[in-house]
DNA sequence: CTGTTAGCGCGTTCAT
DNA sequence: ATGAACGCGCTAACAG
């Protein structure tokens, strides 16, 4: 088994042509597979004794020199600032179905710092899902000097970029104004940091809703965590300990509704029944899990996102290749399932 | 606000030398801030023009020409199985805290297919999380080749890459062991794809740890799953509404285990008292969750790890530079908190 | 039609 | 502080 160099250097190009007994040019119009415009243009005993030079020494082809002569890197990075969500998780799934065709790999980025990141490592697209109002200048550089952005915010400016909104607002009224059919009392679950940016104006919709039905909104019904599943559990279990406790939770993402339908169960009330539980964003989990959580969102949103950013990547480098980037929207739909079914007349809980 | 070239073109280095009215060494030695041994070299007023020439190009420099230069990369890769796992978050957290101070970013790899990606793509160490038998060729290979490999596997042999190794068995029996301070009926909640792999493991110290203490193993109180959270769940829900359910559930992962506690109080089982749940893997979620999660684990495992990749991510690239690649073992303790509290003879429920 | 030569691209680094 | 070579893979232009 002595047959490969195991010297611990990487073989190169050059290495392989030595070996193979021809030039470097042959090598890597055998390995790339391509020649001109379309004719064959190498032999096949040559490309035989290329391709066993290749395989003999261990060479794979340094992505580092192709991308600098390509100008691509066959790669899209996705910043994705809270990885435990699940949200992340179906953006990351979203994106590898699409790429791993085109011979593109997602990177995921975990931290919420990609400002400095981006500046040096490169990608045919970055995906970011959250800018900061101080990120904001930085993102306009980035995609000024040659950077393929796509931006998820509902706030920020395209400007050279593609910005994708899912247009909360009127869905999360839907969500509220659901609950609305069956409760009175009815809190609101929110991460504390949500004011200002797109949990902001989740937080709003509630606010605007139960003032629209006349309802008086209540201080202690809404219940601020901070950002973290254990938070929202602790803050749900608050709410539901109280004693007029809230007969409906309006949760501001799925995973907190998530937090919140547990913290129901193990308060011993029944979800769907005793209380109701609606989120915002419409996740797989939320699908799958038992008692089915209702929720809105928008239809097809991931896929529509990683169709958009892979379009993007391997887009020629010049302008006026494919469409001008932009803002996509997205419209919402309710999704009633079990943790918040319809109520009527007869089922309602005042 | 016209300062900026706009031109969507990226900057180079060149350009910026010609800005500032000098050479591209100068600049590169400016902007990477570093000259020969350590004299001073470049002058400020010249750094100062030099800086500013930059910042108006909005100048990045590219890290793949960097890279096919100096050899490296700035980059570590962590290959993660199972994303939504707490314990690949656990892995990313130490790792990034470990290595931002260092400039170096970590790279996330959500697919389980590594071995196409890294033969192709480079950085400076990578850690993989799980290999699969068909997979070990490869492995051998790529680390033969010069690329930098931390492997966590508990069966594969370290060849020329450091293998880290968990030796889950005898922590698994203490586990089981506790458990069987308070109890005879004892479940075992761990994913059917576990035969042969680390949870193999897991489940046979199960198996042992009943068979040392003389109670005979009962194929329905074993439940398998899909590996997912909603698959543990289902599987924790049908052992619990057995009519004569186990008293106490040993779950292979802490992540099955945190969904067995959900089920437990949907059912409206009061969790370390009713039932106990002890968990494997001591990861922070099950730490923090109410109930606090009884578990199993290995000793600052995630700061050592994240330590050792990034040792051999920084380490010059000839051998001989830091301590020879080999097994890394850590020893596991037991984390008694309340999912599955001290049993007294008191307090036993048998 | 097959294979080679030569030079590109970009940041780094040695010798001047 | 600079000019020029360097590292690596790609590819247009050229030679057999």
């Amino acid at each position: 088994m002595a047959k490969t160099s195991s010297t611990g250097v990487r073989p190169t190009i050059r290495m392989v042509a030595e070996l193979a007994g021809v030039s470097t040019a042959t090598v890597s119009y055998v390995l790339s597979g391509r020649r001109g415009d379309g004719g064959p243009g190498v032999s096949d005993p040559t490309a035989e004794k290329v391709k066993a030079a290749a395989e003999r020494l261990g060479y794979r082809p340094n992505q580092a020199a192709r991308a600098i002569r390509t100008g691509r890197t066959n790669t899209v990075i996705l910043s994705l600032t809270m990885l435990s969500d699940p949200w992340s998780l179906s953006v990351i799934e979203a994106v590898q179905k699409a790429a791993v065709p085109l011979g593109i790999t997602p990177m995921i980025l975990g931290d919420a710092d990609w400002v400095k990141v981006l500046g040096t490592h490169n990608a045919d697209a970055v995906f970011v899902d959250a800018v900061r109002p101080d990120q904001r200048d930085a993102l306009r550089k980035l995609a000024e000097h040659g950077t393929t952005l796509v931006v998820f915010d509902e706030e920020v400016q395209a400007e050279g970029f593609d910005v994708i909104r899912s247009i909360a607002g009127p869905g999360c009224r839907m969500a509220v104004e659901h609950l609305l059919h069956g409760h009175r009392r009815i809190a609101c679950l929110t991460p504390a940091t949500a004011s200002g940016t797109s949990g902001g104006t989740r937080y709003r919709a509630y606010a605007e809703a139960l003032e629209h039905a006349g309802i008086e909104e209540r201080e202690d019904f809404v219940g601020l965590f901070d950002g973290t599943s254990a938070g929202a559990y602790a803050a749900a279990t608050r709410l539901l300990s109280m004693p007029d406790r809230p007969t409906a939770i309006y949760a501001t993402t799925d995973y907190a509704a998530v937090s919140a339908v547990n913290a129901a169960q193990r308060l011993g009330l029944a979800v769907g029944t005793d209380v109701d539980v609606i989120g915002v964003g419409n996740t797989v989990e939320g699908e799958r899990m038992s008692p089915s959580l209702s929720t809105v969102g928008p239809v097809d949103f991931f896929d529509k996102l990683a169709q958009l950013l892979l379009r993007r990547a391997t887009a020629p480098a010049g302008p006026s290749a494919v469409e001008d980037p932009g803002v996509l929207d997205f419209p919402w739909h309710l999704f009633v399932r079990e943790s918040a079914p319809h109520r009527s007349a007869a089922t309602r809980l005042y």
